[in-house]
RNA sequence: GGGCGCUUAGCUCAGUUGGUUCAGAGCGCCUGCCUUACAAGCAGGAGGUCGGCGGUUCGAAUCCGUCAGCGCCCA
């Protein structure tokens, strides 16, 4: 066995094992034949590149909630895939041509489509790969794609039930355009970036006719109202656009709004345009907000666009889908990007008077998820979800508690988007992705839904049909994915056993994307949810608190942490790091230190278990039921310490606190299992060692407690260990699918823990005073123990006491009048005196002394002005005063103590 | 504009219903040790007025209010 954990050398041979065992797949037939399953579906990455540090830490999670499940018998199914990620891919490809100089239309649809598929064949099998490497245990003979044959048909499926349930529609609404992308975005895609900007306060003249109408606003308080030089009346409206009042249709104010109510029906001159526009009222137009009066632009706002359906105002496109001013716009702005024609359109209206002024306006600016090109408003027609049917029963789930969120806050965030819901656009421009199901008869004109491509019109029976070009939104076929994955629609034994699932693990960010919509899929298509509790972990930063991502190349490869530090090392240190819901920091220039602690953790392990095998021997191993008549203390303690850290793993994983696992198993293995156990058994362990059997006996079945709690955060070096590990009693299997431990209570002995605790007390302030006088680590002492009750503890441990702290002998009773040395108490009142004869300084000795009496002093006081307040002895619960008056004894008799050493070494003043 | 989260040791973070001897871990740092499991280790140690202020309480890192800084979500 090598010194250090060479993980290079043993996750290959045991992920062989594993899967060539099949111990991650599961069958319908071990659940109908009584089996309770427990389920997670991947959240598929997207096949645009690689997996990043994020997925990482999601699928170490799911990864340790499927094995602990595993080993506590359940039929577990972890269903791994990918998604087809429609605009990140495309875009991918597209980028990739671009740098040949072409683009997709030099292509062709079809074979632009087959360029996309090689692409994706290679990043979807290296993704799997990485899973694979960080020891994900997903059945993979179960792997899905979002486009593979069996998802389309889902897809399929639910667009057509709900085109023929009226729950989608198509029609011509103000969407989100990337003009980039050159596709429609849903609102989800479209993100918010806080900007600075302008506000610009424009001027209209009004139309000839209406003086008297605006004379009568003025006086009604209307300051936006007033005559330009020229003489003729104008009113005011305020925009961060300009250049989209080339497509103003109207000016809006608010019909309850007393300044302007003389106005409406009169009519403006639209600048530039030699166009003229009516004045409205509508409701939505706030009387508060700036002058009170608007500018309407129905076909690039969409409150302008409802205000127009409104009060019956035109639409007028003025734009590109690349966002540039197109004919309708006047000849001067034709053809300048949105951009441009913003700083043409301000200097033309400067140039006539008509610009009011400019303020410093910050606000957000959508822009498109997958390119940052800020977002258009545009006019289109386009396919629509209705959503707020689908939403009531999803939104119920997470009321009556069918579907929970961990952390909990999450629940709220969840809750106001059902309840603000919106229909949800879900055409896309695009040639990667489902193509909507809908064709068209070019001779009578029927739109029909299809599940099977039909090669004639059902209406009329024309050949002249044509399908929509048009492709899906990437999330309508990720919405399915909780029952797609088991061959819905049809009706199987996959999807009754494994439907609904249980857990979902994912990043908050999509929350909405895709845990709202499937939770809303599952009801509607299965009529349940898809799973009943969502854990949404955080996000991995660098140590700067930036996200990782490549544009800014602090990002960090998981495949090359498992190559140099391995996979185990990789899944503790993120798991170590991960509080509920708290985002990790790692520092991706110094991979070296950011992964210290799980690799050492690793290491430690793995020394541990070597020191077992070099130190049990060949002979069999005795169950501990037969030993245990010779326990001795030290056993009894471990095995006590045992049964604490199995209700507490088990207590941390149900609540998804990984961070807590890493911390009760570094306290356990780490703090007593080698810190105190191993060194208290070392010599029992000898060969004839007294007390040989028994202590073999509970360091393998400790040890076997310790590889199987450890297993579902760091499988490889578990695995090994433990099948290196003599079994006591005999074992079947690996420790994939061994027994989940559960703590035996007949094996909790408080009173061992008490005397072991007193034990590493002592030990503790023997180490300290050998520091204290630096006393050489080579060098022995003796110990002389006087008072309390304890001492007893001591007989026997001679060994024991020579290897934690190199007490080379330990006597009982008073203090020798005169011999030189140091002193310690301990809380119960034990005396400790180590004679050092030639190191001790007297004089550091007083002042240790003069400190621990000045410290107990300070405390006691503390506690004695507590217990002398009669609101806390009445009020705190009884266990809390005596509690008190415990530590009132302790600190006493340790006084005591110190003031006779005092005494002893002459006083204070000396 | 509305909402949420965070602020504890040099760094990254725990601290579970308010209550052990005036706060813990990992990494880093200091000192001493290659003690035949482990130097990726062991032992000992330094380092924090728990963001500021105010309040509730016998008692506050923990509950409430407020201010400041940082981050996120929605409009």
């Amino acid at each position: 066995m090598p010194r250090t954990f060479d993980p290079a050398a043993v996750e290959a041979r045991i992920l062989r094992m594993w899967e060539e065992g099949g111990y991650f797949g599961a069958a319908a037939a071990e659940v109908e034949a009584g089996g309770d399953p427990y389920v997670i579906v991947i959240p598929p990455p997207n096949v645009t590149s690689v997996l990043h540090m994020g997925h990482g830490l999601n699928n170490t999670i799911q990864d340790v909630l499927i094995r602990w499940r595993r080993m506590r018998g359940r039929v577990t199914l972890w269903v791994p895939g990918t998604d087809h990620a429609g605009i990140a891919t495309q875009n991918v490809v597209e980028r990739r041509l671009a740098a040949e100089g072409r683009t997709r239309h030099d292509l062709g649809r079809e074979a632009f489509v087959e360029r996309v598929w090689e692409h994706v064949r290679v990043t979807g099998d290296r993704i799997l790969g990485q899973l694979k490497a960080i020891g994900c245990s997903c059945d993979w003979t179960r792997a899905r794609f979002t486009l593979d044959e069996g998802l389309s048909q889902a897809v399929r499926e639910i667009f057509v039930r709900l085109y023929e349930d009226d729950l989608i529609y198509r029609g011509e609404y103000i969407i989100n355009w990337c003009p980039r992308c050159l596709t429609a975005l849903s609102n989800e895609e479209a993100e918010g970036a806080e900007a600075g900007g302008s506000l610009w306060h424009i001027r209209y003249p009004l139309a000839p006719g209406h003086g008297e109408a605006a004379a009568a606003a003025r006086a009604a308080g209307a300051g936006a109202v007033n005559r330009l030089a020229d003489g003729r009346w104008h009113l005011t409206v305020s925009t961060t656009r300009p250049e989209t009042m080339l497509g103003d249709t109207g000016v809006a104010v608010n019909p309850a709004d007393p300044r302007y109510g003389s106005l409406v029906g009169a009519a403006a001159e639209l600048p530039l345009t030699g166009r003229t526009i009516p004045i409205v009222a509508d409701r939505h137009v706030s009387a508060e907000f700036g002058t009170g009066m608007v500018k309407v632009t129905p076909a690039h706002d969409p409150n302008d666009f409802e205000i127009a359906a409104r009060t019956g105002l035109e639409v007028l496109d003025v734009m590109t889908e690349r966002a540039a001013m197109n004919e309708n716009a006047p000849a001067a702005f034709r053809g300048l990007d949105r951009i441009d024609a913003r700083r043409a359109v301000v200097e033309a209206l400067a140039g006539e008077g008509l610009l009011a002024g400019r303020d410093d306006h910050d606000h957000a600016v959508p822009r498109c998820y997958r390119c940052d090109t800020v977002v258009e408003p545009r006019l289109s027609e386009q396919w629509f979800v209705r959503m707020k049917p689908l939403a009531e029963p999803a939104l119920a789930a997470s009321r009556d508690g069918a579907v929970t969120f961990a952390p909990g806050r999450w629940t709220r965030v969840y809750e106001q988007w059902m309840e603000n819901i919106r229909d949800w656009c879900i055409s896309r421009q695009l040639w990667w992705g489902h193509r909507i199901p809908v064709w068209y008869c070019g001779d009578c004109g029927a739109e029909m839904a299809c599940r099977r491509d039909p090669t004639v019109c059902g209406a009329c029976g024309s050949a002249a049909i044509e399908q929509d070009p048009d492709v899906l939104d990437t999330w309508f076929s990720s919405w399915l994915w909780p029952f797609s994955v088991f061959g819905w629609p049809e009706d199987n034994r996959d999807l009754r056993a494994f439907y609904p699932g249980h857990t979902l693990s994912t990043a908050p960010e999509i929350l909405f994307f895709w845990v709202a919509r499937m939770i809303m899929a599952g009801y509607h298509a299965m009529g349940d949810a898809p799973f009943a509790r969502v854990y949404l972990h955080g996000t991995v930063r660098d140590i700067q608190g930036r996200k990782m991502s490549k544009s800014l190349g602090n990002g960090v490869d998981p495949l090359e942490v498992v190559e140099r530090f391995g996979a185990d090392a990789l899944r503790f240190t993120v798991l170590a790091g991960a509080g509920v819901g708290a985002d990790i920091r790692l520092d991706h220039e110094d991979l070296e230190s950011a992964f210290a602690p799980g690799r050492n953790f690793v290491n430690k392990l793995w020394n541990a278990g070597r020191f077992a095998l070099m130190s049990l021997g060949d002979e069999p191993i005795r169950p501990l039921a037969e030993v245990l008549e010779d326990l001795e203390l030290e056993d009894r303690w471990i095995l006590s310490r045992q049964q604490h850290a199995i209700r507490r793993v088990d207590e941390e994983l149900e609540a998804f606190r990984m961070q807590g696992v890493a911390e009760v198993m570094r306290d356990f293995f780490r703090g007593e299992f080698a810190d105190w156990y191993l060194e208290s058994v070392k010599h029992r362990l000898r060969p004839g060692g007294a007390g040989r059997e028994a202590a073999r006996s509970v360091l393998v079945h400790v040890l076997d407690g310790i590889c199987r709690l450890l297993h579902p955060m760091v499988p490889f070096v578990t695995e090994e260990l433990w099948g290196l590990l003599p079994a006591a009693g005999g074992r079947k299997g690996p420790l994939i699918v061994a027994r989940w431990p559960a703590a035996d209570p007949a094996l909790d002995d408080p009173r061992a823990e008490e005397a072991f605790g007193w034990l590493q007390d002592l030990v503790a302030r023997v180490r300290a005073i050998r520091k204290e006088y630096r006393v050489g680590e080579g060098r022995q002492v003796s110990l002389r123990v006087t008072g309390g009750g304890r001492s007893r503890v001591l007989e026997g441990r001679g060994e024991m006491l020579g290897r934690l702290a190199r007490i080379g002998s330990v006597e009982v009773g008073a203090p020798v009048a005169g011999a030189t040395g140091a002193s310690a108490v301990l809380r119960d009142g034990t005396g400790l005196f180590v004679p050092l004869e030639g190191v001790i300084d007297l004089d550091r000795e007083r002042a240790r002394a003069v400190r621990e009496v000045g410290r107990l002093s300070g405390v006691l006081k503390g506690i004695e002005a507590k217990l002398a307040n009669p609101d806390f002895t009445t009020r705190a619960p009884g266990a809390v005063v005596e509690r008190e008056r415990e530590k009132r004894e302790s600190c006493k008799l340790q006084l005591t103590k110190w003031n006779e050493k005092l005494t002893s070494l002459g006083g204070l003043d000396r």
